[in-house]
This record gives structure tokens, C-alpha cells and sequence, in this order.
DNA sequence: CACCGTTATATGTCCGGACAACCTGACCTA
DNA sequence: TAGGTCAGGTTGTCCGGACATATAACGGTG
């Protein structure tokens, strides 16, 4: 067993899509279509080159980002395995919005607040501007089906993206950030939780006390610049964070 | 600017170490100490390897792993560039008992029950075992500094570890874990929050309905195997979940 | 039968080179 | 002045090869 000869891969040499993307991209098709069995090896890299007609260093370079996506496993002096995967979506830096829509949750926004304003403290802390300089605030009230899910309060630094409310209510924050050529590269999250305070609990549908879920995030762009604060409540009851983590090895 | 002649890196061809984890661990060094100023630029690849004594895909290899970690960004046509840090800690698999510990907050663990009993439906789902089969059951307090944090349930199939009583109540789960020769590769998490009920109250003295942050976690081996599943509730009011999270390019 | 060394096999590391694609800034032109 | 063009510099991709090292399977030895 272990070899494959079966699977078939095409590559295009013209195209501008670099050969190791293509390959690993039809791997991760094979194995998200279960043509490549999980627990499987995957044939040696150097036969692996031969017959695709590649060199070992691009089928690596190949195989290597699904590593790293946790798809694969390399163990040395055995092969390369296929993951009995169960498992997908590494934790990425979406938007609540993205989340929503392709849950088919039907995502609506209402904005509840949008102007510049001086920065406390704590936001220009975390933005890293002049406290009392002055920063885009927006206040947002998202819907699912039509009932409340979260209350959304966002900072950004001013001219950062063009925010006007009617956009707002259209889409995400972080694709208005993205469509604006900023880079998003990592973001810092505090999860909590604490009990709603009688305005939250009639913003929200909820009754005063409830649990309600806490996030805080900076997030950065890859010039390491501060783009965006919020500090986040979810309903418990309708909400809560779902994601997979990889052991950095 | 953008050249940084004065950084010195020792290599050391005789050692087992690869020589891209020793440049990039002595990248990293510096970084950290701020020899590499953030938004400086590295300086070109072919240089530093020349200057190294080293080839350029060695040298790429190096920085790759930095720009995985999120602390180096590469822009063709331009360069390297240290990013403004101001983070760290790309969200790890790591378990309680080790970051109360690294936080200097004394942890400590009460073992309440510990038996195998028979999966319910929930438990065999994620672990991935028929129903009814006998699994092993651990349910802890966790403290810090003598005051409760979180209660922790966790079901692992039988023969994994061994997790006497004894070994449970000095270390974390993980720790044993990986002590037993497994390879942890990833885990899917829920987070959410609810209300305390009255005996979850008393256990970790919280009033009835105080908000509790809630953690679900099933942890699977390089394999691809299940070999943890853990049902956790911490106290809202002492502890929150921080990390940081990248953007895949 | 149990233990241990040998061997085949696979990935891990490293090299040196080549060309392509992209960004920036300087220069030229309308 | 405004715009486009071009050259230089840098990372991105790809090649072919070499040797090191971990693993498992085999087979010999006590």
C-alpha cells in the first residue's frame, strides 16, 4: 500500500499560478474529496517529482503548506500521511459578518452610532495614538434573522477606510478595511464573559443579568500599525466561538 | 538605512542544530531585544547569506519561520521588514495549568473524581469510540492562589495516559500527555458563556447565575486520533481567554 | 524466544545557480 | 507640471544534486 497511482494531477507550466500552488492545491482537493484516504501515505517525495516532472524542492514546497494548514503529517523515515481530518478552518480573522452569511444566518447591520471622536485612554492604547486625538467611532447592532446577536463597538484611526454608514450597513468592517488596500495581518483577542447591565440586556433581547459573551481585539495591519479596536458583546445564548488550533511544532 | 552590519550571529556548523534554526533563533533574539529595530528592513537575502557563509535557501528557510510566527514580513521588490511587534503568543495549545504557572499565579488542582465510566453519546461522538465503551473520566478543580478558577471534566479513552490521582493533582493533563509519547497536532474549541447553576456556584464560589465562561475542547494526535475531550467552566470574573491570531496570506 | 545490529527507505538539511515578478525611484516626455 | 518609462534592487519560484538522519523491517545471534 501507500502508493497512489491512480491520481492524476495537471499542471500548467504557462500559467502564472506557481507549480507548488497548483499541486497543493489539487492534494487538498483529493484529500477534502476523500480520493486520498485519510491515514494514507503519500508516496515519496523523490518518485512524487519524478512523475510529475518537478523537482523535489517545489513537491516539498508543496506538501509543506498543507502541513502547515495541519492536513498532513510528515514523519521521517516513514512518509508523508494523510490526516484523519474530522477537522477544518484553522481560526481565521474573520469578520462576525462572513461568519453569519455563510451559516446562512442572513446578517443584518443597524448602525447605531458613527463619528470622530477624542480617544480614551484605553483605545489609544490600543491604537496607539495620542490620547484625545481624534478617531473614528462606530456603534453597530447586529442581526441574524432579524433579532439581535451582538453589539459591536469599533475604533479605528481617522482617513483609515471610507465608513460611511450606508457601507456599514451593507457589509463587515473588515471588508470595508480590506477594500481600502490595508493588509490585515494578526490581531490580539481577549475572550470573557460577564452579566448584562439593564441597557445592554434591552439592546440585546436579553434580561438584565444574563451572561453575555465578551470579545476585545486589536488588530493589526502587516506594517504592524493598530487598524481597528472593538470591544464586542454576543448574546450567550444565541452565540459562542467555535475554532481549531495547530500545535506550532 | 535598512543595513544592520554591526549584528553578529554565531554559526555553528559541528552542531546537531540546523543552521536555519540557529540564524533564526538569533534573528528572533534580536528582534525581541530590539537590535532589530521594528520597521527596519533586514537587508537582502543574497547579502546575508554571503556575510553568513551560508546559501540563500538556508537563509529563506530562517526568515520563512519568523514570518510564520508573524514577526517579519517580506514584500518582493522591497525587502524584509521587522514588524512593529507589540505581540506575541500566536495562540497555543497549552493548558491552564501552565499558563497559571507562567503567570506566577500558583496553580493548584483538586482531583474530584477520577473512574472510567461507559461514553455517553456526546463523549464517543468526539472521541470517536462506540458508545457505551469505557472511557476514562477526570473531573478537577483548578485554583490559584487557594481560590477556585475553573472546573475542569475530561474524558480520554482508556490505556492513554497514566493519570493516577497522585500525577493529575501535581501538573496539567497536557503535560501527561505528552509525557505518555504523544504527539499533539490540534484541537477544535467552542467558547461561550452561561449562567452558574446552584452547584456550579457553590463549586467555585460564584452566586447562582453569576456569568461562567465555558470552554469545549476535543484535542486530536498527529494521527488524527481523538485523545481528549474536555468540558471546562471558569469563573467570568477571574479569567478571560487571550491570544493572538494570524492572518494566512 | 528475545534481543540486537543491519539495511532499505523516507524525510531533513544544505548547496549553488538561474530566471521571473514586483516595487521603488529617477528620468524623460508631453 | 503631470504622466509614463525604464533601470536597479529585492523577493518569488524552480531546478538538480548531495549527504545526514530517523524509522521500520529484516535477519542473525545469544
Amino acid at each position: 500500500m501507500a502508493n497512489h497511482p491512480a491520481l492524476q494531477f495537471s499542471l500548467d507550466r504557462s500559467s502564472p499560478v506557481p507549480l507548488y500552488y497548483q499541486l497543493s492545491q489539487q492534494l487538498e482537493a483529493a484529500i477534502e474529496q476523500g480520493r486520498l484516504a485519510p491515514g494514507s501515505l503519500l508516496g515519496n517525495e523523490i518518485d512524487l517529482a519524478a512523475r510529475l516532472g518537478l523537482s523535489r524542492p517545489t513537491v516539498r514546497q508543496a506538501i509543506q503548506s498543507l502541513v502547515d494548514k495541519g492536513l498532513l503529517v510528515r514523519r521521517r523515515g516513514v512518509g508523508t500521511q494523510v490526516l484523519h481530518s474530522q477537522v477544518r478552518r484553522p481560526l481565521e480573522l474573520s469578520s462576525l459578518y462572513d461568519d453569519l452569511e455563510a451559516a446562512g444566518q442572513h446578517p443584518a447591520t443597524r448602525v447605531l452610532h458613527h463619528a470622530t471622536e477624542p480617544a480614551t485612554a484605553r483605545v489609544a492604547a490600543a491604537l496607539g495614538v495620542p490620547e484625545g486625538s481624534e478617531v473614528l467611532f462606530v456603534e453597530r447592532l447586529r442581526l441574524a434573522h432579524g433579532e439581535p446577536m451582538a453589539h459591536l463597538r469599533n475604533h479605528l484611526p481617522v482617513g483609515l477606510i471610507d465608513a460611511d454608514p450606508a457601507r456599514l450597513e451593507e457589509t463587515g468592517l473588515y471588508r470595508l478595511i480590506r477594500a481600502a488596500g490595508i493588509t490585515l495581518h494578526s490581531a490580539r483577542q481577549t475572550v470573557g464573559a460577564r452579566a448584562a447591565t439593564p441597557e445592554e440586556g434591552a439592546r440585546l433581547a436579553e434580561p438584565e443579568g444574563a451572561p453575555l459573551l465578551t470579545m476585545e481585539r486589536t488588530t493589526y495591519d502587516d506594517t504592524g500599525r493598530a487598524v481597528e479596536f472593538g470591544s464586542h458583546v454576543y448574546r450567550a445564548s444565541r452565540y459562542s466561538f467555535e475554532f481549531q488550533l495547530l500545535v506550532r511544532p
